[in-house]
DNA sequence: CTAACTCCGACCTGATGAGTCTTATTTACA
DNA sequence: TGTAAATAAGACTCATCAGGTCGGAGTTAG
């Protein structure tokens, strides 16, 4: 399957959620999951990863909560998928985690059609910012 | 992650090896195991699922082995895999089980954008022929 | 100061994919 | 006709990972 896991689908209505609140508003976790019926604690862990990888901030304590750290426009989809997934976005192991990871690598005769039809894919991650989907 | 399972890279291998011999040659599944360090019974399986959806054709007994069914120019890539997953290609769940396959269905936001990147994807597989990657 | 609020990070669990094993069925050929 | 060669098909184990849970640490209002 070319399946996005749940946490990426969790972190993109996340983020465009966040991205849709006006002049430094600040949303909780707890906010968004009610809002779409998502598991409270599964969202935290994705937040904690958008947060990590700069895309967003967090605030702790008392009204605190998560806000955009950037431009909607300086913020890709493939950004959202990597800080969540950890940069290994590709149809096949060895296209991301090098030679080693395949042990057929050597006679493989597919890696490179393949990796066409990966870097279609890449690049439509690529080009779609954050501002597009709000 | 956007992944394809080993079970379709494996496939993909294997018809593109079968395609690959000339004058109706019939291929066993141990000479590909043996010729790409594949699972023996892990690839039986695969030319199973591509033989009951008739990409290709097997022979029983003796010298029995797999042949390819039709033209490679009719064979997309989209085929193999479906053959093989069950034709349930699609980087959400909501986009080929419908909407009761989904909790959040009616408060989701990514939808539509998410769509048009796997129409995109889609495409590529689509298009993509066994006769391209021979 | 303290209590409420919020993020944080380690832990547990169940589903799914990868791979193995065993047995049955079909067929060519000696 | 018997045997070896090949596919067919099911159950089984194991590893990985998505999904979900827990208690705790940090922060701020009052």
């Amino acid at each position: 399957m070319v399946r996005l896991s749940k946490r990426v689908e969790y972190g993109l209505i996340a983020i465009r959620h966040i991205a849709t609140q006006r002049n430094e508003g600040i949303v909780t976790a707890k906010e968004i999951a009610d809002c779409y019926q998502i598991p409270y604690e599964l969202l935290a862990k994705v937040l904690q990863k958008l947060s990590r990888a700069g895309l967003i901030t967090s605030h702790q304590g008392v009204r605190g909560g998560y806000a955009l750290a950037r431009n909607p426009n300086t913020i890709s989809v493939s950004m959202i998928i990597n800080a969540i997934e950890g940069s290994n976005m590709g149809i096949a192991r060895c296209m991301t985690e090098g030679p080693e990871s395949c042990d057929v690598f050597s006679v493989c005769t597919i890696k490179s059609p393949l990796s066409k039809v990966q870097a279609n894919i890449i690049q439509a991650f690529d080009t779609m910012t954050l501002a597009q989907i709000v």
